[in-house]
DNA sequence: CCTGGAGTTGTCCTA
DNA sequence: TTAGGACAACTCCAG
Protein backbone atom coordinates (compact mmCIF):
# COMPACT_ATOMS: atom_id res chain seq x y z
CA UNK A 1 0.00 0.00 0.00
CA UNK A 2 2.99 2.48 0.52
CA UNK A 3 3.60 5.15 -2.01
CA UNK A 4 0.70 6.37 -2.49
CA UNK A 5 -0.97 9.49 -1.43
CA UNK A 6 -3.42 10.55 1.29
CA UNK A 7 -5.15 13.53 1.98
CA UNK A 8 -5.43 14.67 5.70
CA UNK A 9 -8.37 17.36 6.18
CA UNK A 10 -7.54 19.44 8.97
CA UNK A 11 -10.67 21.32 10.41
CA UNK A 12 -10.26 22.00 14.24
CA UNK A 13 -7.73 19.83 14.81
CA UNK A 14 -4.34 21.99 14.03
CA UNK A 15 -1.86 19.73 15.37
CA UNK A 16 0.32 16.93 14.75
CA UNK A 17 0.57 15.21 17.62
CA UNK A 18 -2.07 12.68 18.96
CA UNK A 19 -4.47 13.23 15.87
CA UNK A 20 -5.82 9.94 15.13
CA UNK A 21 -6.93 10.99 11.52
CA UNK A 22 -3.09 11.72 10.84
CA UNK A 23 -1.87 8.48 12.86
CA UNK A 24 -4.40 6.26 10.74
CA UNK A 25 -2.97 7.81 7.22
CA UNK A 26 0.65 7.37 8.33
CA UNK A 27 0.59 3.77 8.97
CA UNK A 28 -1.29 3.05 5.31
CA UNK A 29 0.83 5.41 3.29
CA UNK A 30 3.68 7.06 2.51
CA UNK A 31 2.92 10.47 1.36
CA UNK A 32 0.76 12.30 3.05
CA UNK A 33 -0.66 15.76 1.88
CA UNK A 34 -2.45 18.31 4.15
CA UNK A 35 -5.69 20.29 3.65
CA UNK A 36 -7.08 23.61 5.38
CA UNK A 37 -9.53 24.71 3.44
CA UNK A 38 -11.18 28.11 4.80
CA UNK A 39 -14.86 27.25 4.51
CA UNK A 40 -16.48 30.70 4.42
CA UNK A 41 -19.29 29.34 1.89
CA UNK A 42 -21.22 26.89 4.66
CA UNK A 43 -20.43 28.29 7.98
CA UNK A 44 -22.92 28.96 9.91
CA UNK A 45 -22.68 31.31 12.41
CA UNK A 46 -19.74 32.77 10.74
CA UNK A 47 -16.11 32.95 12.29
CA UNK A 48 -15.79 35.83 15.31
CA UNK A 49 -13.65 38.11 14.75
CA UNK A 50 -10.56 37.13 17.59
CA UNK A 51 -11.44 33.40 15.85
CA UNK A 52 -10.18 34.78 12.51
CA UNK A 53 -6.62 36.24 14.53
CA UNK A 54 -6.03 33.09 15.96
CA UNK A 55 -6.61 30.74 12.87
CA UNK A 56 -4.20 33.13 11.02
CA UNK A 57 -2.02 32.88 13.26
CA UNK A 58 -2.58 29.08 13.85
CA UNK A 59 -2.34 28.36 9.81
CA UNK A 60 1.18 29.84 9.52
CA UNK A 61 2.67 27.67 12.51
CA UNK A 62 0.88 24.60 11.06
CA UNK A 63 2.32 25.50 7.46
CA UNK A 64 5.89 25.66 9.25
CA UNK A 65 5.11 22.46 10.57
CA UNK A 66 4.54 21.05 7.48
CA UNK A 67 7.71 22.52 5.93
CA UNK A 68 5.11 24.62 3.89
CA UNK A 69 3.44 21.93 2.54
CA UNK A 70 0.13 22.67 3.94
CA UNK A 71 -2.55 23.40 0.79
CA UNK A 72 -4.51 26.16 2.10
CA UNK A 73 -7.47 27.26 0.38
CA UNK A 74 -10.82 29.15 0.18
CA UNK A 75 -14.04 28.21 -0.59
CA UNK A 76 -16.58 25.01 -0.46
CA UNK A 77 -15.11 22.10 0.80
CA UNK A 78 -16.54 19.42 -1.74
CA UNK A 79 -14.90 21.61 -4.75
CA UNK A 80 -11.52 21.91 -3.13
CA UNK A 81 -11.62 18.39 -2.53
CA UNK A 82 -12.57 17.83 -5.91
CA UNK A 83 -9.67 19.82 -7.56
CA UNK A 84 -6.99 17.86 -5.49
CA UNK A 85 -8.58 14.38 -6.44
CA UNK A 86 -8.08 15.36 -9.62
CA UNK A 87 -4.69 16.82 -9.60
CA UNK A 88 -2.78 13.96 -7.26
CA UNK A 89 -2.99 10.54 -7.58
CA UNK A 90 -4.94 10.54 -4.14
CA UNK A 91 -5.97 6.58 -2.83
CA UNK A 92 -7.57 8.26 0.23
CA UNK A 93 -9.35 10.89 2.07
CA UNK A 94 -9.66 11.51 5.81
CA UNK A 95 -10.20 13.57 8.60
CA UNK A 96 -11.19 14.11 12.73
CA UNK A 97 -14.99 14.98 13.07
CA UNK A 98 -16.27 18.28 14.41
CA UNK A 99 -19.56 18.16 16.18
CA UNK A 100 -21.56 21.52 15.13
CA UNK A 101 -24.93 20.90 13.55
CA UNK A 102 -23.67 22.92 9.96
CA UNK A 103 -20.29 21.16 10.09
CA UNK A 104 -22.27 17.62 10.36
CA UNK A 105 -24.95 18.46 8.34
CA UNK A 106 -21.96 19.71 5.75
CA UNK A 107 -19.15 16.95 6.01
CA UNK A 108 -22.05 13.96 5.56
CA UNK A 109 -23.05 15.45 2.40
CA UNK A 110 -19.07 15.55 1.21
CA UNK A 111 -18.72 12.13 2.64
CA UNK A 112 -21.59 10.28 0.46
CA UNK A 113 -20.53 12.74 -2.38
CA UNK A 114 -16.98 11.45 -2.81
CA UNK A 115 -16.57 8.17 -1.39
CA UNK A 116 -18.10 7.13 -4.65
CA UNK A 117 -14.92 7.13 -6.02
CA UNK A 118 -12.83 7.21 -3.64
CA UNK A 119 -12.24 5.73 0.37
CA UNK A 120 -12.67 8.49 2.84
CA UNK A 121 -12.66 7.95 6.89
CA UNK A 122 -13.09 10.35 9.80
CA UNK A 123 -12.16 9.58 13.51
CA UNK A 124 -12.52 11.13 17.01
CA UNK A 125 -9.94 13.90 17.44
CA UNK A 126 -11.18 16.54 19.58
CA UNK A 127 -13.73 14.40 22.60
CA UNK A 128 -12.55 12.35 25.11
CA UNK A 129 -16.26 10.23 24.78
CA UNK A 130 -18.56 10.19 21.49
CA UNK A 131 -21.95 11.81 22.23
CA UNK A 132 -23.87 9.00 20.96
CA UNK A 133 -21.54 6.79 22.90
CA UNK A 134 -23.55 8.09 26.21
CA UNK A 135 -26.67 7.49 26.51
CA UNK A 136 -29.13 6.53 29.76
CA UNK A 137 -30.44 3.24 30.42
CA UNK A 138 -33.13 4.00 28.48
CA UNK A 139 -31.52 5.36 25.10
CA UNK A 140 -32.15 8.65 25.86
CA UNK A 141 -29.70 11.61 26.22
CA UNK A 142 -28.64 12.65 29.96
CA UNK A 143 -29.18 16.44 30.44
CA UNK A 144 -28.11 16.86 34.11
CA UNK A 145 -24.30 16.88 33.55
CA UNK A 146 -23.30 14.81 36.90
CA UNK A 147 -25.21 11.86 35.96
CA UNK A 148 -23.79 12.09 32.52
CA UNK A 149 -19.88 12.67 33.66
CA UNK A 150 -20.07 10.15 36.82
CA UNK A 151 -22.34 7.31 35.48
CA UNK A 152 -22.12 8.33 31.75
CA UNK A 153 -18.43 8.79 30.62
CA UNK A 154 -16.09 7.97 33.52
CA UNK A 155 -18.15 4.29 34.34
CA UNK A 156 -17.43 4.04 30.47
CA UNK A 157 -14.28 2.49 28.99
CA UNK A 158 -11.57 5.21 29.49
CA UNK A 159 -10.66 7.90 26.88
CA UNK A 160 -8.14 6.72 24.24
CA UNK A 161 -4.52 6.75 24.87
CA UNK A 162 -2.53 9.97 23.24
CA UNK A 163 -0.55 8.50 20.10
CA UNK A 164 1.74 10.23 18.43
CA UNK A 165 3.03 8.86 14.68
CA UNK A 166 5.99 10.16 12.37
CA UNK A 167 4.13 11.67 9.50
CA UNK A 168 5.74 12.42 6.00
CA UNK A 169 4.02 15.40 3.87
CA UNK A 170 4.57 15.12 0.66
CA UNK A 171 6.18 17.78 -0.75
CA UNK A 172 3.90 18.93 -3.66
CA UNK A 173 3.68 21.48 -6.45
CA UNK A 174 0.18 22.23 -5.67
CA UNK A 175 -1.41 25.74 -5.52
CA UNK A 176 -1.63 27.26 -2.15
CA UNK A 177 -3.66 30.17 -1.56
CA UNK A 178 -1.62 32.62 0.46
CA UNK A 179 -2.58 33.23 4.26
CA UNK A 180 -3.12 36.58 3.80
CA UNK A 181 -5.43 36.25 1.13
CA UNK A 182 -7.81 34.92 3.09
CA UNK A 183 -8.73 38.47 4.37
CA UNK A 184 -8.35 37.15 7.82
CA UNK A 185 -7.48 39.88 9.31
CA UNK A 186 -8.37 43.55 9.10
CA UNK A 187 -5.01 45.55 10.04
CA UNK A 188 -6.75 46.47 13.38
CA UNK A 189 -5.05 48.17 15.89
CA UNK A 190 -7.34 45.78 18.05
CA UNK A 191 -5.70 42.45 16.50
CA UNK A 192 -2.05 42.96 17.33
CA UNK A 193 -3.26 44.42 20.65
CA UNK A 194 -5.45 41.29 21.63
CA UNK A 195 -2.37 38.81 20.31
CA UNK A 196 0.02 40.33 22.69
CA UNK A 197 -0.38 38.13 25.50
CA UNK A 198 -0.70 35.24 23.65
CA UNK A 199 1.58 33.03 21.66
CA UNK A 200 0.01 30.39 18.93
CA UNK A 201 0.28 27.06 17.40
CA UNK A 202 0.81 23.32 18.76
CA UNK A 203 3.93 24.09 20.61
CA UNK A 204 2.84 26.87 22.62
CA UNK A 205 -0.35 24.79 23.55
CA UNK A 206 2.37 22.39 25.03
CA UNK A 207 4.48 24.63 26.78
CA UNK A 208 1.47 26.21 28.14
CA UNK A 209 0.37 22.80 29.60
CA UNK A 210 3.49 21.83 30.89
CA UNK A 211 3.56 25.14 32.99
CA UNK A 212 0.18 24.85 34.42
CA UNK A 213 0.78 21.38 35.48
CA UNK A 214 3.76 22.58 37.02
CA UNK A 215 2.22 25.92 38.92
CA UNK A 216 -1.41 26.43 38.37
CA UNK A 217 -3.23 22.92 38.99
CA UNK A 218 -1.62 22.74 42.53
CA UNK A 219 -3.94 24.65 44.33
CA UNK A 220 -6.54 24.64 41.07
CA UNK A 221 -10.14 23.54 43.19
CA UNK A 222 -9.86 26.39 45.01
CA UNK A 223 -7.52 28.88 43.13
CA UNK A 224 -9.20 28.87 40.03
CA UNK A 225 -12.07 31.46 41.34
CA UNK A 226 -10.05 34.30 42.10
CA UNK A 227 -9.35 36.19 38.26
CA UNK A 228 -6.04 37.59 39.72
CA UNK A 229 -4.30 34.24 40.44
CA UNK A 230 -2.76 31.77 37.54
CA UNK A 231 -4.75 28.75 38.77
CA UNK A 232 -7.03 28.25 34.95
CA UNK A 233 -4.86 26.73 32.54
CA UNK A 234 -6.10 29.20 29.91
CA UNK A 235 -5.84 26.43 26.84
CA UNK A 236 -9.28 26.72 25.86
CA UNK A 237 -7.99 28.31 23.16
CA UNK A 238 -6.03 25.72 22.09
CA UNK A 239 -8.51 22.82 22.80
CA UNK A 240 -10.95 24.35 20.26
CA UNK A 241 -8.61 24.56 17.27
CA UNK A 242 -7.54 21.64 18.48
CA UNK A 243 -3.83 22.59 18.66
CA UNK A 244 -3.71 19.92 21.88
CA UNK A 245 -6.59 17.47 22.19
CA UNK A 246 -8.08 17.00 25.36
CA UNK A 247 -7.00 13.54 25.46
CA UNK A 248 -3.09 14.44 25.87
CA UNK A 249 -4.22 16.98 29.28
CA UNK A 250 -6.62 13.96 30.20
CA UNK A 251 -3.63 11.28 30.52
CA UNK A 252 -0.84 14.56 31.58
CA UNK A 253 -2.99 15.09 35.02
CA UNK A 254 -3.02 11.44 35.77
CA UNK A 255 0.89 11.30 36.01
CA UNK A 256 0.91 14.65 37.93
CA UNK A 257 2.04 13.74 41.64
CA UNK A 258 1.69 15.71 45.18
CA UNK A 259 -0.57 18.06 43.84
CA UNK A 260 -3.77 16.63 45.83
CA UNK A 261 -6.39 14.40 43.93
CA UNK A 262 -9.34 16.92 44.34
CA UNK A 263 -7.45 19.10 42.20
CA UNK A 264 -7.36 16.82 39.21
CA UNK A 265 -10.53 15.29 39.54
CA UNK A 266 -12.17 19.22 39.75
CA UNK A 267 -9.73 19.92 36.57
CA UNK A 268 -10.95 17.17 35.04
CA UNK A 269 -14.11 17.53 35.43
CA UNK A 270 -13.64 20.66 33.77
CA UNK A 271 -12.90 18.93 31.15
CA UNK A 272 -16.00 16.68 31.16
CA UNK A 273 -17.83 19.83 30.76
CA UNK A 274 -16.43 20.74 27.66
CA UNK A 275 -17.83 16.85 26.85
CA UNK A 276 -21.29 17.96 27.87
CA UNK A 277 -21.55 21.03 26.19
CA UNK A 278 -20.68 19.16 22.85
CA UNK A 279 -22.56 16.66 23.88
CA UNK A 280 -25.97 18.83 24.49
CA UNK A 281 -25.16 20.53 21.32
CA UNK A 282 -25.26 17.25 19.71
CA UNK A 283 -28.53 15.72 20.78
CA UNK A 284 -29.65 19.00 20.92
CA UNK A 285 -28.89 20.94 17.33
CA UNK A 286 -31.25 24.12 18.82
CA UNK A 287 -28.71 24.57 21.13
CA UNK A 288 -27.00 27.47 19.76
CA UNK A 289 -30.45 29.53 18.75
CA UNK A 290 -33.03 28.43 20.95
CA UNK A 291 -33.72 27.94 24.94
CA UNK A 292 -33.45 24.05 25.99
CA UNK A 293 -35.99 25.25 28.14
CA UNK A 294 -38.93 25.81 26.10
CA UNK A 295 -40.49 27.52 29.04
CA UNK A 296 -38.15 30.35 28.66
CA UNK A 297 -39.28 30.75 25.11
CA UNK A 298 -42.22 33.63 26.37
CA UNK A 299 -39.97 35.49 29.01
CA UNK A 300 -39.87 39.25 28.62
CA UNK A 301 -36.35 40.11 27.83
CA UNK A 302 -35.43 43.96 27.41
CA UNK A 303 -34.60 45.57 24.03
CA UNK A 304 -32.09 47.21 25.69
CA UNK A 305 -29.29 48.73 22.68
CA UNK A 306 -27.62 51.93 25.08
CA UNK A 307 -27.45 49.26 28.24
CA UNK A 308 -26.46 46.77 26.21
CA UNK A 309 -23.57 48.53 24.46
CA UNK A 310 -22.21 50.01 27.85
CA UNK A 311 -21.88 46.10 29.20
CA UNK A 312 -19.96 45.60 25.93
CA UNK A 313 -17.42 48.28 26.60
CA UNK A 314 -17.27 47.68 30.25
CA UNK A 315 -18.90 50.94 31.03
CA UNK A 316 -21.18 49.60 33.70
CA UNK A 317 -20.46 51.30 36.46
CA UNK A 318 -20.05 47.95 37.97
CA UNK A 319 -16.34 47.60 38.59
CA UNK A 320 -15.67 43.99 38.68
CA UNK A 321 -18.26 43.84 35.61
CA UNK A 322 -16.41 46.25 33.81
CA UNK A 323 -12.82 44.95 34.55
CA UNK A 324 -14.27 41.34 32.95
CA UNK A 325 -15.62 43.04 29.75
CA UNK A 326 -12.27 44.99 29.40
CA UNK A 327 -10.29 42.36 30.14
CA UNK A 328 -11.93 40.59 27.18
CA UNK A 329 -11.64 43.17 24.45
CA UNK A 330 -8.42 43.74 25.66
CA UNK A 331 -6.96 40.03 25.49
CA UNK A 332 -9.65 38.04 23.26
CA UNK A 333 -10.36 36.35 26.88
CA UNK A 334 -12.17 36.31 30.32
CA UNK A 335 -11.59 34.43 33.50
CA UNK A 336 -14.45 31.85 34.24
CA UNK A 337 -15.60 33.87 37.03
CA UNK A 338 -15.62 36.71 35.83
CA UNK A 339 -17.61 35.56 32.75
CA UNK A 340 -20.42 34.23 35.22
CA UNK A 341 -20.70 37.56 36.49
CA UNK A 342 -20.69 39.35 33.57
CA UNK A 343 -23.24 36.76 32.02
CA UNK A 344 -25.80 36.99 34.82
CA UNK A 345 -25.00 40.85 35.03
CA UNK A 346 -26.46 40.76 31.12
CA UNK A 347 -29.26 38.05 31.48
CA UNK A 348 -30.63 38.91 35.28
CA UNK A 349 -29.80 42.81 36.15
CA UNK A 350 -30.23 44.07 32.38
CA UNK A 351 -32.82 41.65 31.70
CA UNK A 352 -31.08 40.76 28.01
CA UNK A 353 -31.44 38.40 26.03
CA UNK A 354 -28.09 35.94 26.60
CA UNK A 355 -27.84 35.25 22.66
CA UNK A 356 -26.78 38.84 22.81
CA UNK A 357 -24.13 38.01 25.05
CA UNK A 358 -23.59 34.81 23.34
CA UNK A 359 -23.29 36.89 20.03
CA UNK A 360 -20.56 39.48 21.27
CA UNK A 361 -18.87 36.56 23.35
CA UNK A 362 -18.45 34.85 19.89
CA UNK A 363 -16.94 37.90 18.34
CA UNK A 364 -14.08 38.36 20.83
CA UNK A 365 -12.93 35.79 22.13
CA UNK A 366 -10.05 33.76 21.03
CA UNK A 367 -11.73 30.42 22.59
CA UNK A 368 -15.09 31.17 20.96
CA UNK A 369 -16.62 27.75 20.35
CA UNK A 370 -20.52 26.95 19.44
CA UNK A 371 -20.83 24.34 22.26
CA UNK A 372 -19.17 25.58 24.88
CA UNK A 373 -20.43 29.11 24.34
CA UNK A 374 -24.14 28.78 23.30
CA UNK A 375 -24.10 25.70 26.66
CA UNK A 376 -22.49 28.27 29.12
CA UNK A 377 -24.68 30.76 28.43
CA UNK A 378 -27.95 29.08 28.26
CA UNK A 379 -26.67 27.63 32.07
CA UNK A 380 -25.77 31.21 33.23
CA UNK A 381 -29.22 32.48 31.79
CA UNK A 382 -31.26 29.78 33.79
CA UNK A 383 -32.60 28.57 30.14
CA UNK A 384 -29.98 25.28 29.89
CA UNK A 385 -31.14 21.76 31.13
CA UNK A 386 -29.17 21.82 33.74
CA UNK A 387 -28.14 25.45 34.50
CA UNK A 388 -28.54 27.95 37.84
CA UNK A 389 -31.85 28.53 39.46
CA UNK A 390 -33.00 31.88 37.91
CA UNK A 391 -33.39 33.07 41.52
CA UNK A 392 -29.67 32.63 42.39
CA UNK A 393 -28.25 36.10 40.98
CA UNK A 394 -24.92 36.60 41.17
CA UNK A 395 -24.19 40.34 43.16
CA UNK A 396 -21.18 41.60 41.38
CA UNK A 397 -20.26 43.55 44.75
CA UNK A 398 -20.15 40.61 46.66
CA UNK A 399 -18.80 38.81 43.81
CA UNK A 400 -15.86 41.05 43.67
CA UNK A 401 -15.00 41.20 47.35
CA UNK A 402 -14.64 37.25 47.94
CA UNK A 403 -13.10 36.95 45.09
CA UNK A 404 -11.04 39.99 43.64
CA UNK A 405 -9.98 40.99 48.01
CA UNK A 406 -7.63 43.11 47.34
CA UNK A 407 -8.74 44.39 44.14
CA UNK A 408 -5.43 43.71 41.63
CA UNK A 409 -8.21 42.33 39.44
CA UNK A 410 -10.64 45.79 38.86
CA UNK A 411 -7.89 47.95 39.11
CA UNK A 412 -5.25 46.32 36.23
CA UNK A 413 -8.39 46.75 33.62
CA UNK A 414 -10.06 49.74 35.25
CA UNK A 415 -7.36 51.78 36.09
CA UNK A 416 -9.41 54.92 36.85
CA UNK A 417 -10.63 53.37 39.83
CA UNK A 418 -6.42 53.02 41.42
CA UNK A 419 -6.78 55.10 43.86
CA UNK A 420 -10.28 54.09 45.43
CA UNK A 421 -10.44 52.68 49.00
CA UNK A 422 -10.65 49.21 49.11
CA UNK A 423 -13.69 50.33 50.69
CA UNK A 424 -15.71 51.74 48.26
CA UNK A 425 -13.48 49.76 45.17
CA UNK A 426 -16.34 47.24 44.37
CA UNK A 427 -19.06 50.00 44.31
CA UNK A 428 -17.76 53.27 44.12
CA UNK A 429 -21.01 54.80 43.66
CA UNK A 430 -21.43 54.38 47.50
CA UNK A 431 -17.80 56.90 48.13
CA UNK A 432 -18.57 60.09 49.79
CA UNK A 433 -17.75 63.16 48.54
CA UNK A 434 -15.09 64.03 50.72
CA UNK A 435 -13.35 61.42 49.96
CA UNK A 436 -13.37 61.47 46.05
CA UNK A 437 -12.32 64.82 46.32
CA UNK A 438 -9.32 63.40 48.07
CA UNK A 439 -7.94 61.14 45.89
CA UNK A 440 -8.83 63.75 42.78
CA UNK A 441 -12.42 61.39 41.79
CA UNK A 442 -15.13 62.44 40.64
CA UNK A 443 -18.20 59.48 40.22
CA UNK A 444 -19.65 59.98 36.95
CA UNK A 445 -16.68 62.32 35.31
CA UNK A 446 -13.44 59.57 36.07
CA UNK A 447 -15.90 56.62 35.92
CA UNK A 448 -19.35 56.04 35.21
CA UNK A 449 -22.63 55.87 37.67
CA UNK A 450 -24.02 52.45 37.43
CA UNK A 451 -25.94 51.92 34.76
CA UNK A 452 -28.50 50.38 37.09
CA UNK A 453 -29.18 49.83 40.86
CA UNK A 454 -27.97 46.42 41.71
CA UNK A 455 -31.12 46.02 44.26
CA UNK A 456 -33.79 47.11 42.26
CA UNK A 457 -32.87 45.50 38.90
CA UNK A 458 -32.40 41.77 40.71
CA UNK A 459 -35.95 42.41 42.13
CA UNK A 460 -37.27 43.13 38.77
CA UNK A 461 -35.46 39.49 37.49
CA UNK A 462 -37.23 38.02 39.72
CA UNK A 463 -40.23 39.58 39.22
CA UNK A 464 -39.76 39.04 35.79
CA UNK A 465 -39.12 35.40 36.10
CA UNK A 466 -42.47 35.27 38.40
CA UNK A 467 -44.47 36.47 35.64
CA UNK A 468 -43.56 33.87 33.08
CA UNK A 469 -43.80 31.09 36.10
CA UNK A 470 -47.33 32.39 36.33
CA UNK A 471 -48.31 32.94 32.22
CA UNK A 472 -46.83 29.08 32.17
CA UNK A 473 -48.90 27.65 34.47
CA UNK A 474 -51.95 29.58 33.11
C1' DC B 1 -44.89 2.66 36.56
C1' DC B 2 -43.70 4.53 40.93
C1' DT B 3 -40.73 6.84 44.15
C1' DG B 4 -37.33 9.39 46.38
C1' DG B 5 -33.22 11.86 46.16
C1' DA B 6 -30.53 15.13 43.74
C1' DG B 7 -29.29 19.05 41.03
C1' DT B 8 -21.21 23.41 39.33
C1' DT B 9 -19.97 27.89 40.55
C1' DG B 10 -25.47 32.30 45.26
C1' DT B 11 -27.76 35.60 48.02
C1' DC B 12 -30.29 37.27 51.72
C1' DC B 13 -32.32 37.16 56.08
C1' DT B 14 -32.41 35.78 60.63
C1' DA B 15 -31.29 34.19 64.99
C1' DT C 1 -19.84 38.14 63.39
C1' DT C 2 -21.53 33.88 61.55
C1' DA C 3 -23.94 29.78 60.39
C1' DG C 4 -28.04 27.87 58.61
C1' DG C 5 -32.10 27.83 56.21
C1' DA C 6 -35.20 29.74 52.70
C1' DC C 7 -35.55 30.76 48.05
C1' DA C 8 -39.86 27.57 44.16
C1' DA C 9 -40.73 24.20 41.99
C1' DC C 10 -39.44 20.99 38.58
C1' DT C 11 -37.28 17.65 36.03
C1' DC C 12 -34.08 14.30 35.81
C1' DC C 13 -32.32 9.94 36.98
C1' DA C 14 -31.88 5.40 38.87
C1' DG C 15 -33.48 1.75 41.60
Amino acid sequence: MKNKVAVHWFRQDLRVKDNPSLNYLSKKYENIIGLFVFDDVNRDPRLGSASKVWLCESLKHLNEQLNGNLILLKGDPQECLEEILNFFDVEEVSWNRCYEPWVIKRDKKIKSNISEKIKVSSFNGSLLWEPWEILKDDNTPYKVFTPFYKRGCLSKKAPRNPETSKINFFNHNFRSTNICDLQLLQNKEWESQTLKIWQVGEAQAEKIMKNFLEEGIKDYSDGRNFPKKKNVSRLSPFLHWGQISPNTIWYALSKVNDVGEENIEVFKSELGWREFAYYLNYHFPYLQKENLKKNFDNFKWKNDEISFQRWTKGETGIPIVDAGMRELYQTGYMHNRSRMIVGSFLVKNLLIHWKKGEEWFWDCLFDADAASNSASWQWIAGTGTDSTPYFRIFNPVTQGQKFDPEGQYIKKFVPELNDMPIKYLFSPWECPENIQNEINFKLGVNYPNPIVDLKESRKRALLTYEILRRENSK
